[in-house]
RNA sequence: GCCAACGUAGCUCAGCGGUAGAGCAGCGGUUUCGUAAACCGCAGGUCGUGGGUUCAAAUCCCACUGUCGGCUCCA
């Protein structure tokens, strides 16, 4: 053994320089700094990555020492306790073997497979006391860089291991590691192939949540065998744990299913088939609501509105390349007359058709053509969802034909369309710029082109966005946009594609300047997206309380008495034409609940009507929010709810 | 499609081998009320569908169907 003793000079986060023994860990610099921030110390962030404790220092690293405090350290928690779910999961269920166990956004999970029993909800706090166990023993996580892949290989095998086996076969080569749990003696009581990094021991493990079983694939493929993974999560804080639970409860309050129910708004029936949508009064007037605001943003916007069949030769299909790219996504074809005929699962063939009804010129050009357009697909039973994933639904879709130089120009003018949608609605959203993927149609010049005008776009109103290199789909190079809700989940948004395909199939062209044809420029967009899909978005957004010029009921009369019965009624009418969806509650309640009742459909305004009303000719009201606003004129209020309809809000 | 759980009155749920129960909603009365649930009564289910076990099935078994969670986040 022959150590050589030197020197090597490390750099701190303030920027000052640090000599210390060669082999020295960070755990030691830590040290040697406070033992304050030694006690605390979970890991450490070693030239940018976040490292183990005891890594050694190299000559020249930048180092900073990771506690609990910074937010990157929770990636050390929840990866360890990760492991320690394995470990605990296995000593629990001796037949279990490992897959992986990764983190994730708010937690982690792992996978397992358990060949003689399926996990129950009530077997996650026996896992749970187990861990508790494990935590307690305070066993050491220590990084084992494998000396000899092959034996380690044979020992997963014999072990029965397989994942990990199969893992270190792929890994082999890149100085794969394990990491071992060692109880106080010294003892390995378990191991996991890992490229960590770690926590330094399991006693910082503290705050812990296993959440739910859930099904999945090794390695996400539906061929391989089907696995058994627990979702988890861990905080340092107990308060952080339960702010996240919170969180989890507050989607589950505004679930659109619930809300549904509660206010009315959908339905989906059995008889008639999963994944198809049935929009009762409430949520068909919300959804006429929009659709009229989205007519009238269209036509200033310069589109044209066109409708397009539901079912069609599937010869059309064929030329599209739908039948052939997107045909397990189709419903088998109905015979009319011999023909087979099928029901549509996109819009754009038919709006080509009517491009093609004529020859274009490029004076006719830039033509913009918009549908609601129902279309019709067949998505797995496994993944329908509510209204947000289903079999039947209408898109609020559009087609730009034009040439290459009006491109840019038109995308900025879909931006122009979206950002308005979405102020709208009160959604922020962030843009993503797809690029080409590996397989793809067209020509390299086609898709830098087709890609340098959405990018120009993006660039030239300043949006901030992200390159998702090699996200686009074969035949397009697009932008996505996504949404962010009240409580600030993501939702897939308004998408901008630019089609190398489909004009070739179809022979999209107009007659240029110069007198010859040439390939028109196709865009394909949606802002809203479907509207199952939106409105379903909406009613958890808004956690079923829509806006006043939404609602779907904006005003309820509540007569304290039936003697006030006249005049509720007077004000209704005078309400009733001048627009507003106006009803009167005169049931025979008392107006406690009746006030109740309109509270808990989310109604914006109660007018309450009694005796002192009729008296001055005023109205009391009540606001679902703000609560009792006192009594004002029926003008006062009209000219209030008129602004508040107004500018939508 | 696959794995797991679930399917009882319009809704939320209890019952888990002896022939179905509550609250809310609904309907009929009484009450005429001042800002989040008045009182009394009535009615409502072939317990998702089909088959099996049993003297007896909502309850146990099988199949189907639907709902729900998950199946991308790489050792």
């Amino acid at each position: 053994m022959s150590i050589i003793e030197t020197q090597v000079t490390v750099t701190l986060p303030d920027g000052s320089k640090r000599s210390v023994d060669a082999g020295t860990t960070c755990a030691d610099l830590a040290k040697a700094i406070s033992p304050g921030l030694y006690r605390s110390a979970v890991g450490a962030v070693i030239n940018g990555e976040i490292g183990d404790l005891y890594t050694t220092l190299c000559d020249g690293d930048c180092v900073r020492i990771l506690t609990k405090d910074n937010p990157e350290s929770l990636e050390l928690l929840r990866h360890s306790s990760a492991h320690v779910m394995a470990e605990a999961v296995q000593k629990l269920f001796p037949q279990a073997k490992i897959a992986i166990g990764p983190t994730i956004e708010d937690g982690f999970y792992y996978d397992f497979e358990i060949p003689d029993h399926a996990l129950l909800p009530e077997d996650l706090s026996k896992i749970e006391e187990e861990m508790r166990r494990i935590i307690k023993d305070n066993q050491h996580i220590v990084r084992y860089q494998i000396p000899d892949v092959e034996k380690q290989m044979k020992e997963f095998v014999r072990q029965g291991e397989k994942f990990k086996a199969e893992l270190l076969e792929e890994h082999k080569d890149e100085s794969p590691t394990l990491y071992l749990m060692q109880d106080q003696s010294g003892k390995v009581v378990w191991n996991d192939l890992c490229r960590g990094p770690h926590l330094p021991n399991t006693g910082h493990i503290k705050i812990f949540k296993l959440l739910k079983v859930a099904g999945s694939y090794w390695r996400g493929d539906e061929k391989r065998e089907q696995l058994q993974r627990i979702y988890a999560t861990a905080f340092w804080r107990q308060s952080d744990l339960d702010e996240y639970l919170k969180r989890l409860e507050e989607a589950e309050r505004r679930d659109h299913r619930r809300l549904s129910k509660q206010l009315d708004l959908f339905s989906v029936h059995d008889e008639v088939g999963p994944g198809l949508i049935f929009w009762h009064p409430n949520l068909a007037t919300v959804r006429a609501i929009i659709e009229d605001f989205w007519r009238a943003e269209h036509r200033k916007h310069g589109y044209q509105f066109v409708y397009t069949p539901h079912i069609a030769n599937e010869e059309l299909y064929k030329i599209s390349g739908h039948l052939e790219n997107y045909g397990e996504n189709m419903y088998s074809a109905m015979d009319i007359d011999g023909l087979p005929y099928r029901a549509k699962p996109m819009n754009c063939p038919g709006h080509i058709m009517i491009y093609k009804s004529k020859l274009r010129s490029y004076r006719d050009l830039p033509i913009r053509m918009a549908e609601l357009g129902t279309v019709y697909r067949y998505e797995r039973s496994g993944v329908l969802h509510g209204m947000l994933r289903v079999r039947g639904f209408t898109q609020d879709d559009s087609h730009i034909f034009c040439t290459p130089e009006q491109l840019e120009g038109e995308i900025n003018g879909i931006l122009d369309l979206m950002d308005l949608m979405m102020k709208t609605f009160g959604y922020t959203y962030k843009a993503y710029l797809a690029t080409r993927p590996e397989k793809y149609l067209g020509t390299e010049e086609q898709w830098q082109a087709a890609t340098g005008a959405l990018e120009a776009a993006l660039k030239s109103r300043q949006l901030n966005y992200e390159i998702d290199e090699g996200g686009g789909v074969f035949y397009a190079p697009k932008i996505d946009i996504k949404l962010f809700d009240a409580i600030g989940r993501a939702w897939q948004g308004p998408t901008i594609q630019v089609d190398l395909n489909l004009p070739k199939r179809f022979d999209v062209s107009y007659i240029a300047e110069d007198g010859k044809r040439h390939q028109t420029v196709m865009v394909h967009r949606t802002v809203l997206g479907s509207m199952e899909r939106f409105c379903g978005g909406l009613i958890e957004h808004y956690a079923g309380a829509f806006p006043t010029w939404l609602a779907p009921t904006q005003v309820v009369i509540l007569p304290i008495s039936d003697r006030h019965w006249d005049f509720a009624l007077k004000i209704h009418n005078i309400l009733h034409v001048k627009d507003i969806r106006v009803s009167v509650d005169d049931r025979s309640e008392t107006i406690n609940y009746r006030i109740r009742d309109a509270q808990v459909q989310k109604i914006p305004y109660m007018l309450v009507v009694g005796d002192k009303e009729v008296e001055l000719n005023e109205i009391a009201v009540r606001h679902r929010h703000q609560g009792d606003l006192g009594t004002m004129s029926l003008d006062t209020f009209i000219k209030r709810l008129a602004d508040e309809i107004a500018e939508r809000k």
